[in-house]
DNA sequence: TTGTCAATTGTCAGTCGCTGTCACTAGCCT
DNA sequence: AGGCTAGTGACAGCGACTGACAATTGACAA
């Protein structure tokens, strides 16, 4: 990409490439400000494209439609979740890997976005989501694909075959089932903060954890339950 | 408002009901008609509306949007199975309830729905739904909606408050997932028959029933995890 | 039968999300 | 410097959906 001419700014490669970044970040910023305060129905693409002083057109160039926006900073917790997952030590059950990521994610999130939009604006915007009926539909149609996902990166570490054994998909379900409840719970509760939202999450995974098998390698799918327990606490 | 009119509901009141009934029935199964044949997004509303001779004015006026003509047999089928739930014994789990409820009402699916659209409309819908992002979205999003009415159901049945325990929800939410799983599976499968969707999720429901409890009346909240068993199958 | 009331419907205009096209400007490269 | 091309604005158009108003038509009473 970079030539041999001199950057005259410094950091980044190119210009271009700088103005470009500072648009999507002013769409992404001042959508996001809207969403959170207007609500998402009541705001229109135009409205955000003036605000930047773009045409709509451009808005569309930056995001496929309007959800893309709404979903931008969820869909890079996302990422941040899923690299987690990678990470976990191969020996921690498949339930304590994905509970333990997702709170991990949680614990760090601050330093994940700080540059893009402040922590209160990314919890509004999971409130905006779960009571507008258009955008929890994508929310829910986005968790499904990402389980789909999981199921498989379950299923790899626990070195099985997604199609032929049904225990991945299933537990990830569930898992996700569990984190969409407490997710719910959490918008219509009155504490809308991220240790409300993390105990939340806590509180409800403990009634699935014991109840789900822990160690899939040592017993037969068909007898998949056993006594629970090592799940390690925060 | 209406005063002392002649038989409200009923089967034949009116000859102008009689009509509304025949136009939104045309408008139902043409719409139908044309998702399954031609997809849901390649068919206009001004499509249906013109097979139907109708302004494109009155299809929204027999349904708020296009997505809910869509969901209109869906929507009986939840009915269906929801009454289902009810009828069932009290002294049955609430996982085999709910089990035997979906189960029950494939069976007799063809009776709820014969006089509507031919049974073949319904499955084929079903693959249409599954495979349109909109859709899929739009089914999700009334899923989790109908979980939440179902959970309170469960908890009413066991005598137990929503609010307080999460195990209601939570095994619901599983069940949703499983039954989800299933149907996703089921249209990427090359067998689309009822047979083929039945067996499958009797398959995926047998591998979660036994993961959780089955009786909570006789375990306390904190160690709702027993030996299994007692799935009656059908 | 006829007139009145109210429910249904068609027509029209307009909003909003989103897309294709095309010309134009401004970084970038040689 | 001059050509290339990415990024943008302006414009037109489609499809879902809504509000308003007028025309139609069934229901009911005089």
């Amino acid at each position: 990409m970079t030539g041999g001419r001199p950057a005259p700014t410094g950091s980044a490669a190119g210009l271009r490439e700088q103005k470009k970044q500072r648009t999507r970040a002013a769409l992404l910023r001042t959508a996001l400000e809207f969403f959170t305060t207007k609500g998402y129905e009541e705001t229109t693409v135009d409205e955000i494209a003036e605000a930047v002083e773009v045409s709509q057109r451009t808005f569309f160039r930056y995001f496929a439609n309007k959800e893309k926006a709404a979903f931008a900073v969820q869909e890079m917790m996302e990422h941040h979740f899923v690299e987690a997952l990678r990470a976990r030590p191969a020996e921690e059950g498949p339930f304590d890997a994905l509970r333990n990521s997702v709170l991990g994610t949680w614990d760090t999130i601050g330093e994940a976005l700080t540059e893009v939009v402040p922590v209160d604006v990314y919890l509004r915007m999971l409130q905006v989501i779960e009571s507008s009926p258009t955008l929890l539909a994508a929310h829910l149609r986005r968790s499904f694909e990402m389980e789909e996902y999981i199921a498989r990166l379950i299923a790899d570490r626990e070195g099985l075959d997604v199609e032929a054994d049904p225990r991945p998909r299933v537990a990830v379900a569930s898992f996700g089932g569990v984190m969409r409840v407490t997710g719910q719970l959490w918008v219509q509760g009155k504490d809308a903060s991220l240790d409300a939202l993390r105990s939340l999450t806590v509180s409800y995974l403990d009634h699935l954890t014991p109840a789900l098998a822990t160690n899939w390698r040592e017993t037969a799918p068909s007898e998949a339950h056993r006594s629970a327990g090592g799940a390690n606490r925060a």
